[in-house]
DNA sequence: TCAAAAGTGTTCCAACTACACCCATGT
DNA sequence: ACATGGGTGTAGTTGGAACACTTTTGA
Protein backbone atom coordinates (compact mmCIF):
# COMPACT_ATOMS: atom_id res chain seq x y z
CA UNK A 1 0.00 0.00 0.00
CA UNK A 2 1.80 3.36 -0.98
CA UNK A 3 0.40 6.25 -0.16
CA UNK A 4 3.22 9.09 -0.75
CA UNK A 5 1.55 11.85 -3.05
CA UNK A 6 4.18 11.49 -5.80
CA UNK A 7 3.80 8.22 -6.82
CA UNK A 8 -0.07 9.57 -7.77
CA UNK A 9 -1.46 9.11 -11.42
CA UNK A 10 -2.61 12.52 -12.26
CA UNK A 11 -5.56 13.71 -14.13
CA UNK A 12 -6.58 16.51 -15.97
CA UNK A 13 -9.63 18.07 -14.25
CA UNK A 14 -12.10 19.74 -16.87
CA UNK A 15 -15.34 21.83 -15.94
CA UNK A 16 -18.76 21.85 -18.12
CA UNK A 17 -21.64 23.76 -17.67
CA UNK A 18 -25.16 23.20 -18.71
CA UNK A 19 -26.54 26.44 -18.78
CA UNK A 20 -30.40 26.53 -18.87
CA UNK A 21 -32.62 29.53 -19.90
CA UNK A 22 -36.36 29.64 -20.85
CA UNK A 23 -37.91 31.52 -23.50
CA UNK A 24 -41.41 31.83 -23.19
CA UNK A 25 -42.73 28.24 -24.26
CA UNK A 26 -39.60 25.60 -23.95
CA UNK A 27 -37.12 25.37 -21.52
CA UNK A 28 -33.55 25.44 -23.52
CA UNK A 29 -29.73 24.88 -23.09
CA UNK A 30 -26.97 26.68 -24.56
CA UNK A 31 -24.06 25.39 -26.59
CA UNK A 32 -21.41 26.47 -28.59
CA UNK A 33 -19.52 25.01 -31.24
CA UNK A 34 -16.28 23.54 -30.60
CA UNK A 35 -13.58 25.58 -32.53
CA UNK A 36 -10.34 22.80 -31.56
CA UNK A 37 -9.64 19.38 -31.96
CA UNK A 38 -10.71 17.15 -31.11
CA UNK A 39 -14.44 16.74 -32.46
CA UNK A 40 -13.99 20.53 -34.16
CA UNK A 41 -17.28 21.57 -35.00
CA UNK A 42 -19.24 19.73 -32.86
CA UNK A 43 -21.46 21.11 -30.66
CA UNK A 44 -20.55 21.26 -27.16
CA UNK A 45 -21.23 22.28 -23.46
CA UNK A 46 -19.59 25.11 -22.05
CA UNK A 47 -16.03 24.02 -21.39
CA UNK A 48 -12.62 24.52 -19.73
CA UNK A 49 -10.00 23.21 -17.40
CA UNK A 50 -9.32 23.84 -13.95
CA UNK A 51 -6.21 25.82 -12.82
CA UNK A 52 -4.01 25.48 -10.20
CA UNK A 53 -5.33 28.70 -8.25
CA UNK A 54 -8.81 28.35 -8.15
CA UNK A 55 -11.77 25.69 -7.05
CA UNK A 56 -14.17 24.21 -9.24
CA UNK A 57 -17.28 26.86 -8.11
CA UNK A 58 -14.53 29.33 -9.12
CA UNK A 59 -13.46 27.57 -12.65
CA UNK A 60 -16.86 27.09 -13.78
CA UNK A 61 -18.00 30.73 -12.90
CA UNK A 62 -14.93 31.78 -14.68
CA UNK A 63 -15.78 29.22 -17.91
CA UNK A 64 -19.17 30.77 -17.94
CA UNK A 65 -18.05 34.32 -17.72
CA UNK A 66 -15.40 33.72 -20.25
CA UNK A 67 -17.72 31.96 -23.30
CA UNK A 68 -20.47 33.98 -22.62
CA UNK A 69 -19.38 37.01 -20.73
CA UNK A 70 -22.12 36.46 -18.16
CA UNK A 71 -21.67 36.66 -14.18
CA UNK A 72 -23.58 36.08 -11.08
CA UNK A 73 -25.96 33.86 -12.34
CA UNK A 74 -27.14 30.74 -10.15
CA UNK A 75 -24.86 27.63 -10.63
CA UNK A 76 -24.27 24.09 -8.81
CA UNK A 77 -22.46 21.43 -8.73
CA UNK A 78 -24.11 18.26 -10.61
CA UNK A 79 -22.01 15.28 -10.67
CA UNK A 80 -18.27 13.91 -12.04
CA UNK A 81 -17.80 12.05 -14.90
CA UNK A 82 -14.81 10.09 -15.10
CA UNK A 83 -14.63 7.01 -17.83
CA UNK A 84 -11.38 6.12 -18.76
CA UNK A 85 -12.13 7.12 -22.25
CA UNK A 86 -14.51 10.03 -22.76
CA UNK A 87 -11.94 12.33 -23.85
CA UNK A 88 -9.94 10.33 -26.37
CA UNK A 89 -6.79 12.99 -26.30
CA UNK A 90 -6.25 12.49 -22.48
CA UNK A 91 -7.30 10.89 -19.41
CA UNK A 92 -9.83 13.98 -18.36
CA UNK A 93 -12.41 13.66 -15.27
CA UNK A 94 -15.00 16.01 -15.88
CA UNK A 95 -16.86 17.80 -13.26
CA UNK A 96 -20.53 19.03 -14.55
CA UNK A 97 -22.20 22.52 -13.16
CA UNK A 98 -25.36 23.81 -14.11
CA UNK A 99 -26.25 27.25 -13.93
CA UNK A 100 -30.14 29.12 -14.73
CA UNK A 101 -30.17 31.95 -16.41
CA UNK A 102 -32.26 34.49 -17.99
CA UNK A 103 -32.96 34.69 -21.82
CA UNK A 104 -34.13 37.93 -22.31
CA UNK A 105 -30.93 39.78 -20.40
CA UNK A 106 -28.39 37.84 -21.74
CA UNK A 107 -29.37 37.11 -25.42
CA UNK A 108 -27.55 39.51 -27.89
CA UNK A 109 -24.37 39.44 -26.97
CA UNK A 110 -24.16 35.84 -26.46
CA UNK A 111 -24.98 35.12 -29.80
CA UNK A 112 -23.23 37.82 -31.61
CA UNK A 113 -19.91 38.06 -29.94
CA UNK A 114 -19.78 34.07 -28.87
CA UNK A 115 -20.83 31.21 -30.90
CA UNK A 116 -23.28 30.56 -28.99
CA UNK A 117 -26.74 29.38 -29.65
CA UNK A 118 -29.62 28.65 -27.31
CA UNK A 119 -31.47 25.30 -28.35
CA UNK A 120 -35.06 23.98 -27.02
CA UNK A 121 -34.16 20.57 -24.97
CA UNK A 122 -36.05 18.67 -27.24
CA UNK A 123 -34.41 19.80 -30.60
CA UNK A 124 -30.57 19.63 -29.39
CA UNK A 125 -28.14 18.47 -31.52
CA UNK A 126 -26.24 15.64 -30.24
CA UNK A 127 -23.12 16.58 -28.30
CA UNK A 128 -19.34 15.42 -28.29
CA UNK A 129 -18.32 13.06 -25.32
CA UNK A 130 -20.64 12.39 -22.58
CA UNK A 131 -21.87 15.80 -22.46
CA UNK A 132 -25.62 14.89 -23.58
CA UNK A 133 -25.67 12.22 -20.09
CA UNK A 134 -24.32 15.55 -18.35
CA UNK A 135 -27.61 17.30 -19.91
CA UNK A 136 -30.00 14.12 -19.23
CA UNK A 137 -28.58 14.62 -15.07
CA UNK A 138 -29.23 17.98 -15.29
CA UNK A 139 -32.46 18.06 -16.52
CA UNK A 140 -33.31 15.37 -13.47
CA UNK A 141 -31.51 17.33 -11.37
CA UNK A 142 -33.12 20.62 -11.73
CA UNK A 143 -36.77 18.91 -11.49
CA UNK A 144 -35.55 17.36 -8.04
CA UNK A 145 -34.87 21.08 -7.26
CA UNK A 146 -37.78 22.43 -8.18
CA UNK A 147 -39.70 20.53 -5.21
CA UNK A 148 -37.12 21.89 -2.95
CA UNK A 149 -37.26 25.23 -3.37
CA UNK A 150 -39.27 27.78 -5.80
CA UNK A 151 -36.22 27.73 -8.68
CA UNK A 152 -36.40 29.55 -11.72
CA UNK A 153 -36.62 32.77 -10.82
CA UNK A 154 -33.86 33.23 -12.23
CA UNK A 155 -35.04 32.09 -15.34
CA UNK A 156 -37.54 34.89 -15.58
CA UNK A 157 -37.40 38.59 -16.13
CA UNK A 158 -37.85 40.81 -13.00
CA UNK A 159 -41.31 40.87 -13.52
CA UNK A 160 -43.33 38.34 -14.93
CA UNK A 161 -47.35 37.02 -15.22
CA UNK A 162 -48.61 34.05 -13.74
CA UNK A 163 -48.54 31.93 -17.08
CA UNK A 164 -45.00 32.50 -17.54
CA UNK A 165 -44.33 31.09 -13.91
CA UNK A 166 -46.47 28.55 -14.76
CA UNK A 167 -45.11 27.71 -18.21
CA UNK A 168 -41.81 27.61 -16.83
CA UNK A 169 -42.70 25.05 -14.41
CA UNK A 170 -44.17 22.83 -16.96
CA UNK A 171 -40.95 23.36 -19.63
CA UNK A 172 -38.92 22.01 -16.50
CA UNK A 173 -41.03 19.45 -15.26
CA UNK A 174 -42.32 18.18 -18.82
CA UNK A 175 -46.03 18.10 -18.03
CA UNK A 176 -49.44 20.41 -17.83
CA UNK A 177 -49.99 22.24 -15.01
CA UNK A 178 -53.58 23.16 -13.78
CA UNK A 179 -54.01 26.80 -13.96
CA UNK A 180 -55.83 27.68 -10.81
CA UNK A 181 -54.36 24.81 -8.80
CA UNK A 182 -50.85 26.73 -10.13
CA UNK A 183 -52.09 29.88 -8.95
CA UNK A 184 -53.18 28.86 -5.35
CA UNK A 185 -50.04 26.92 -4.59
CA UNK A 186 -47.65 30.17 -5.47
CA UNK A 187 -49.94 32.11 -3.75
CA UNK A 188 -49.57 29.77 -1.06
CA UNK A 189 -45.83 29.98 -0.43
CA UNK A 190 -46.50 34.07 -0.36
CA UNK A 191 -42.86 34.98 -2.24
CA UNK A 192 -44.64 37.04 -4.82
CA UNK A 193 -45.36 40.61 -4.89
CA UNK A 194 -47.94 41.86 -7.54
CA UNK A 195 -47.66 44.99 -9.40
CA UNK A 196 -50.13 46.95 -10.99
CA UNK A 197 -48.41 47.05 -14.10
CA UNK A 198 -50.10 45.00 -16.35
CA UNK A 199 -48.04 42.80 -19.38
CA UNK A 200 -50.28 43.70 -22.63
CA UNK A 201 -48.51 41.44 -25.27
CA UNK A 202 -49.08 38.19 -24.06
CA UNK A 203 -53.50 39.20 -25.01
CA UNK A 204 -55.79 41.60 -25.21
CA UNK A 205 -57.27 42.03 -21.42
CA UNK A 206 -53.61 42.26 -20.14
CA UNK A 207 -52.39 40.20 -17.23
CA UNK A 208 -51.09 41.17 -13.75
CA UNK A 209 -46.89 41.54 -13.57
CA UNK A 210 -45.62 39.84 -10.21
CA UNK A 211 -41.98 40.12 -9.10
CA UNK A 212 -40.54 37.36 -6.27
CA UNK A 213 -40.17 39.43 -3.32
CA UNK A 214 -36.78 38.75 -1.73
CA UNK A 215 -37.68 39.33 1.69
CA UNK A 216 -40.12 37.20 2.19
CA UNK A 217 -38.62 34.47 0.58
CA UNK A 218 -35.71 34.85 2.89
CA UNK A 219 -37.92 34.56 5.99
CA UNK A 220 -39.93 31.71 4.46
CA UNK A 221 -36.16 29.85 3.57
CA UNK A 222 -35.11 30.04 7.05
CA UNK A 223 -37.22 27.25 8.24
CA UNK A 224 -36.92 25.02 5.08
CA UNK A 225 -39.13 24.92 2.18
CA UNK A 226 -40.89 21.94 1.30
CA UNK A 227 -42.62 22.66 -1.96
CA UNK A 228 -44.47 20.56 -4.25
CA UNK A 229 -46.61 21.23 -7.42
CA UNK B 1 -7.84 31.67 -25.38
CA UNK B 2 -5.65 28.73 -25.18
CA UNK B 3 -7.10 25.41 -25.66
CA UNK B 4 -3.72 22.66 -25.77
CA UNK B 5 -4.50 20.27 -23.53
CA UNK B 6 -0.72 20.06 -22.53
CA UNK B 7 -1.21 23.59 -21.04
CA UNK B 8 -3.19 23.09 -18.29
CA UNK B 9 -2.38 22.20 -15.01
CA UNK B 10 -3.34 19.00 -13.62
CA UNK B 11 -4.26 17.79 -10.13
CA UNK B 12 -4.73 15.08 -8.04
CA UNK B 13 -7.70 13.32 -7.62
CA UNK B 14 -8.70 11.71 -4.58
CA UNK B 15 -11.77 9.40 -3.54
CA UNK B 16 -12.70 9.48 0.22
CA UNK B 17 -15.60 7.38 1.15
CA UNK B 18 -18.22 7.74 4.08
CA UNK B 19 -19.16 4.16 4.94
CA UNK B 20 -22.49 3.79 7.14
CA UNK B 21 -23.60 1.46 8.92
CA UNK B 22 -26.27 0.20 11.49
CA UNK B 23 -25.81 -1.11 14.54
CA UNK B 24 -29.54 -1.58 16.49
CA UNK B 25 -29.82 1.58 17.84
CA UNK B 26 -27.80 4.79 15.72
CA UNK B 27 -26.02 5.41 12.50
CA UNK B 28 -22.62 4.98 12.45
CA UNK B 29 -19.62 5.36 10.24
CA UNK B 30 -16.64 3.81 9.60
CA UNK B 31 -13.00 5.54 9.88
CA UNK B 32 -9.35 4.96 10.15
CA UNK B 33 -6.49 5.87 11.51
CA UNK B 34 -4.75 7.82 9.18
CA UNK B 35 -1.01 5.82 9.01
CA UNK B 36 0.62 8.29 6.97
CA UNK B 37 1.34 12.06 6.67
CA UNK B 38 0.12 14.59 7.01
CA UNK B 39 -1.84 14.33 9.93
CA UNK B 40 -0.53 10.90 10.55
CA UNK B 41 -2.71 9.85 13.57
CA UNK B 42 -6.13 11.34 13.07
CA UNK B 43 -9.13 10.05 12.02
CA UNK B 44 -10.05 10.00 8.63
CA UNK B 45 -12.13 8.73 5.81
CA UNK B 46 -11.42 5.79 3.98
CA UNK B 47 -9.44 7.48 0.78
CA UNK B 48 -7.18 6.84 -2.04
CA UNK B 49 -6.17 8.40 -5.64
CA UNK B 50 -7.97 7.63 -9.10
CA UNK B 51 -5.50 5.54 -11.29
CA UNK B 52 -5.38 6.22 -14.65
CA UNK B 53 -7.03 3.06 -15.74
CA UNK B 54 -10.07 2.98 -13.58
CA UNK B 55 -13.09 6.10 -13.18
CA UNK B 56 -14.38 6.88 -10.41
CA UNK B 57 -16.58 4.27 -9.22
CA UNK B 58 -14.10 2.01 -9.56
CA UNK B 59 -11.87 3.54 -7.68
CA UNK B 60 -14.54 4.13 -4.88
CA UNK B 61 -14.83 0.11 -4.86
CA UNK B 62 -11.36 -0.98 -5.19
CA UNK B 63 -10.38 1.93 -2.01
CA UNK B 64 -13.07 0.03 0.34
CA UNK B 65 -12.57 -3.08 -0.73
CA UNK B 66 -8.55 -2.39 -0.05
CA UNK B 67 -9.11 -0.87 3.30
CA UNK B 68 -12.29 -2.97 4.36
CA UNK B 69 -12.08 -6.69 2.30
CA UNK B 70 -15.21 -5.34 1.76
CA UNK B 71 -16.97 -5.66 -1.77
CA UNK B 72 -20.35 -5.25 -3.37
CA UNK B 73 -22.07 -2.72 -1.50
CA UNK B 74 -24.36 0.28 -2.47
CA UNK B 75 -22.20 3.18 -3.29
CA UNK B 76 -22.93 6.47 -4.92
CA UNK B 77 -21.07 9.32 -5.91
CA UNK B 78 -21.54 12.55 -3.46
CA UNK B 79 -19.35 15.61 -4.59
CA UNK B 80 -16.51 16.72 -5.61
CA UNK B 81 -14.23 18.85 -3.25
CA UNK B 82 -12.15 21.35 -4.15
CA UNK B 83 -10.80 24.41 -1.81
CA UNK B 84 -7.25 25.29 -3.09
CA UNK B 85 -5.92 24.21 -0.12
CA UNK B 86 -7.87 21.21 1.36
CA UNK B 87 -4.80 19.17 1.34
CA UNK B 88 -1.25 20.93 2.56
CA UNK B 89 0.97 18.64 0.92
CA UNK B 90 -0.77 18.82 -3.16
CA UNK B 91 -3.26 20.42 -5.02
CA UNK B 92 -5.67 17.47 -4.79
CA UNK B 93 -9.27 17.55 -5.51
CA UNK B 94 -11.24 14.78 -3.96
CA UNK B 95 -14.55 12.78 -4.94
CA UNK B 96 -16.85 11.87 -2.53
CA UNK B 97 -18.49 8.65 -2.43
CA UNK B 98 -20.77 7.00 0.59
CA UNK B 99 -21.77 3.63 1.23
CA UNK B 100 -24.07 1.72 2.83
CA UNK B 101 -23.13 -1.37 4.44
CA UNK B 102 -23.82 -4.01 7.15
CA UNK B 103 -22.53 -3.84 10.36
CA UNK B 104 -23.23 -7.20 11.59
CA UNK B 105 -21.68 -8.71 8.69
CA UNK B 106 -18.86 -7.04 8.18
CA UNK B 107 -17.80 -6.23 11.99
CA UNK B 108 -15.22 -8.32 12.74
CA UNK B 109 -12.82 -8.07 9.77
CA UNK B 110 -12.71 -4.83 9.98
CA UNK B 111 -11.62 -3.79 13.56
CA UNK B 112 -9.02 -6.83 13.26
CA UNK B 113 -7.01 -6.97 10.01
CA UNK B 114 -7.67 -3.43 9.18
CA UNK B 115 -7.45 -0.64 12.06
CA UNK B 116 -11.09 0.97 10.89
CA UNK B 117 -13.64 1.51 13.55
CA UNK B 118 -17.03 2.31 13.82
CA UNK B 119 -18.53 5.55 15.40
CA UNK B 120 -21.56 6.50 16.26
CA UNK B 121 -22.31 9.83 14.19
CA UNK B 122 -23.05 11.89 17.17
CA UNK B 123 -19.67 10.40 18.68
CA UNK B 124 -17.53 10.76 15.62
CA UNK B 125 -13.73 12.56 16.25
CA UNK B 126 -13.20 15.69 14.30
CA UNK B 127 -11.21 14.44 11.17
CA UNK B 128 -8.64 15.77 8.72
CA UNK B 129 -9.21 18.20 5.86
CA UNK B 130 -12.83 18.82 5.01
CA UNK B 131 -13.46 15.58 5.73
CA UNK B 132 -16.58 16.63 8.30
CA UNK B 133 -17.96 18.49 5.42
CA UNK B 134 -18.09 15.40 3.90
CA UNK B 135 -19.85 13.67 6.32
CA UNK B 136 -22.00 16.37 6.55
CA UNK B 137 -23.17 16.55 3.11
CA UNK B 138 -23.13 12.64 3.07
CA UNK B 139 -25.78 12.27 5.90
CA UNK B 140 -28.20 15.41 4.08
CA UNK B 141 -27.78 12.95 1.09
CA UNK B 142 -28.76 9.99 2.66
CA UNK B 143 -31.52 11.90 4.64
CA UNK B 144 -33.03 13.11 0.85
CA UNK B 145 -32.26 9.60 -0.89
CA UNK B 146 -34.79 8.16 2.17
CA UNK B 147 -37.77 9.94 0.43
CA UNK B 148 -37.13 8.44 -2.84
CA UNK B 149 -36.35 4.62 -2.37
CA UNK B 150 -36.62 2.37 0.38
CA UNK B 151 -33.18 3.09 1.46
CA UNK B 152 -31.05 1.05 3.95
CA UNK B 153 -32.03 -2.38 3.46
CA UNK B 154 -28.21 -2.38 3.13
CA UNK B 155 -27.73 -1.35 6.30
CA UNK B 156 -29.53 -4.14 8.18
CA UNK B 157 -29.05 -7.89 7.92
CA UNK B 158 -31.08 -10.14 5.31
CA UNK B 159 -34.02 -11.17 8.34
CA UNK B 160 -34.66 -8.20 10.32
CA UNK B 161 -38.15 -7.22 12.42
CA UNK B 162 -39.95 -3.99 11.66
CA UNK B 163 -38.92 -2.59 15.14
CA UNK B 164 -34.75 -2.60 14.18
CA UNK B 165 -36.02 -1.20 10.64
CA UNK B 166 -37.72 1.98 12.39
CA UNK B 167 -35.23 2.55 14.64
CA UNK B 168 -32.78 2.87 11.37
CA UNK B 169 -34.97 5.39 10.11
CA UNK B 170 -34.99 7.26 12.87
CA UNK B 171 -31.48 6.85 13.17
CA UNK B 172 -30.86 8.46 9.43
CA UNK B 173 -33.50 11.11 9.66
CA UNK B 174 -32.92 12.03 13.50
CA UNK B 175 -36.55 11.72 14.72
CA UNK B 176 -39.16 9.77 16.18
CA UNK B 177 -41.30 7.78 14.57
CA UNK B 178 -44.95 6.44 15.73
CA UNK B 179 -44.75 2.79 15.49
CA UNK B 180 -48.63 2.22 14.16
CA UNK B 181 -48.41 4.89 11.57
CA UNK B 182 -44.54 3.55 10.24
CA UNK B 183 -45.38 -0.41 10.09
CA UNK B 184 -48.76 1.48 8.07
CA UNK B 185 -46.89 3.29 5.37
CA UNK B 186 -44.12 0.10 5.26
CA UNK B 187 -46.95 -2.40 4.49
CA UNK B 188 -48.56 -0.61 2.12
CA UNK B 189 -45.55 -0.43 0.16
CA UNK B 190 -45.51 -4.11 -0.34
CA UNK B 191 -41.85 -4.85 -0.53
CA UNK B 192 -41.26 -6.69 2.71
CA UNK B 193 -42.10 -10.69 3.00
CA UNK B 194 -42.84 -11.53 6.45
CA UNK B 195 -41.07 -14.50 7.41
CA UNK B 196 -42.53 -17.10 10.04
CA UNK B 197 -39.62 -17.22 11.94
CA UNK B 198 -39.31 -15.10 15.19
CA UNK B 199 -36.30 -12.60 16.49
CA UNK B 200 -36.25 -13.69 20.24
CA UNK B 201 -33.42 -12.01 21.35
CA UNK B 202 -35.34 -8.40 21.77
CA UNK B 203 -37.89 -9.42 23.98
CA UNK B 204 -39.90 -12.43 25.21
CA UNK B 205 -42.62 -12.51 23.20
CA UNK B 206 -40.26 -12.54 20.35
CA UNK B 207 -41.03 -10.22 17.21
CA UNK B 208 -41.53 -11.58 13.45
CA UNK B 209 -38.54 -11.37 11.22
CA UNK B 210 -39.59 -9.33 7.78
CA UNK B 211 -37.15 -9.95 4.59
CA UNK B 212 -36.80 -7.69 1.80
CA UNK B 213 -38.64 -9.12 -1.37
CA UNK B 214 -36.56 -7.90 -4.21
CA UNK B 215 -38.98 -9.26 -6.99
CA UNK B 216 -41.56 -6.98 -5.72
CA UNK B 217 -39.53 -4.40 -5.00
CA UNK B 218 -38.29 -4.60 -8.93
CA UNK B 219 -41.93 -4.10 -10.28
CA UNK B 220 -42.48 -1.23 -8.00
CA UNK B 221 -39.27 0.70 -8.66
CA UNK B 222 -39.77 0.31 -12.56
CA UNK B 223 -42.72 3.24 -12.12
CA UNK B 224 -40.66 5.30 -9.36
CA UNK B 225 -40.97 4.75 -6.14
CA UNK B 226 -42.04 8.20 -4.14
CA UNK B 227 -41.97 7.82 -0.18
CA UNK B 228 -42.58 9.55 2.84
CA UNK B 229 -42.09 8.20 6.38
C1' DT C 1 -69.62 39.73 -32.33
C1' DC C 2 -66.19 36.76 -31.90
C1' DA C 3 -61.78 35.00 -30.66
C1' DA C 4 -58.11 34.65 -27.17
C1' DA C 5 -56.20 34.78 -22.89
C1' DA C 6 -57.06 36.22 -17.82
C1' DG C 7 -59.02 35.49 -13.65
C1' DT C 8 -61.42 33.14 -10.00
C1' DG C 9 -63.71 28.76 -5.70
C1' DT C 10 -65.60 24.64 -4.46
C1' DT C 11 -66.17 19.81 -3.87
C1' DC C 12 -64.29 15.31 -3.36
C1' DC C 13 -61.09 12.02 -2.07
C1' DA C 14 -56.74 10.22 -0.54
C1' DA C 15 -53.19 10.46 2.57
C1' DC C 16 -51.30 11.68 6.92
C1' DT C 17 -51.63 12.25 12.01
C1' DA C 18 -52.72 11.30 16.49
C1' DC C 19 -53.80 8.16 19.64
C1' DA C 20 -54.44 3.49 23.66
C1' DC C 21 -55.07 -1.02 24.76
C1' DC C 22 -54.33 -6.10 24.90
C1' DC C 23 -50.92 -10.00 24.16
C1' DA C 24 -47.25 -13.27 25.02
C1' DT C 25 -43.59 -14.55 27.63
C1' DG C 26 -39.56 -14.89 30.91
C1' DT C 27 -38.27 -13.84 35.47
C1' DA D 1 -47.80 -11.30 39.24
C1' DC D 2 -45.46 -8.21 36.86
C1' DA D 3 -42.45 -6.06 33.68
C1' DT D 4 -41.03 -5.78 28.90
C1' DG D 5 -41.51 -5.13 24.24
C1' DG D 6 -44.89 -6.77 20.32
C1' DG D 7 -48.74 -6.12 17.85
C1' DT D 8 -53.01 -3.95 16.14
C1' DG D 9 -57.29 -0.06 14.08
C1' DT D 10 -59.89 4.21 13.81
C1' DA D 11 -61.47 8.88 13.65
C1' DG D 12 -60.37 13.43 12.35
C1' DT D 13 -57.91 16.53 9.68
C1' DT D 14 -55.35 18.25 5.87
C1' DG D 15 -53.70 18.81 1.45
C1' DG D 16 -54.03 17.71 -3.44
C1' DA D 17 -56.80 17.04 -7.68
C1' DA D 18 -60.47 17.81 -10.61
C1' DC D 19 -63.35 20.89 -12.59
C1' DA D 20 -66.25 25.52 -15.82
C1' DC D 21 -67.68 29.88 -16.34
C1' DT D 22 -67.24 35.02 -16.68
C1' DT D 23 -64.36 39.05 -18.02
C1' DT D 24 -61.87 42.13 -21.06
C1' DT D 25 -60.73 43.97 -25.27
C1' DG D 26 -58.62 44.11 -29.96
C1' DA D 27 -59.60 42.75 -34.47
Amino acid sequence: MIHSYNSQDKALLAVDCIIFGFDKEELKILLIKRDFEPQKGKWSLMGGFLKRSEDLDQAANRILHHLTGINNVYMEQLYSFSKVNRDPVERTVSVAYYALINTEEHNEELTQQYSAKWFNISEAPELIFDHDKMVKKAISRLRYRTSTMPVGFELLPQKFTMRQLQKMYEAILGEKLDKRNFINKINALDILHKTNEKDMESSKKGSFLYMFDEEKYKRKAADGFSFKL
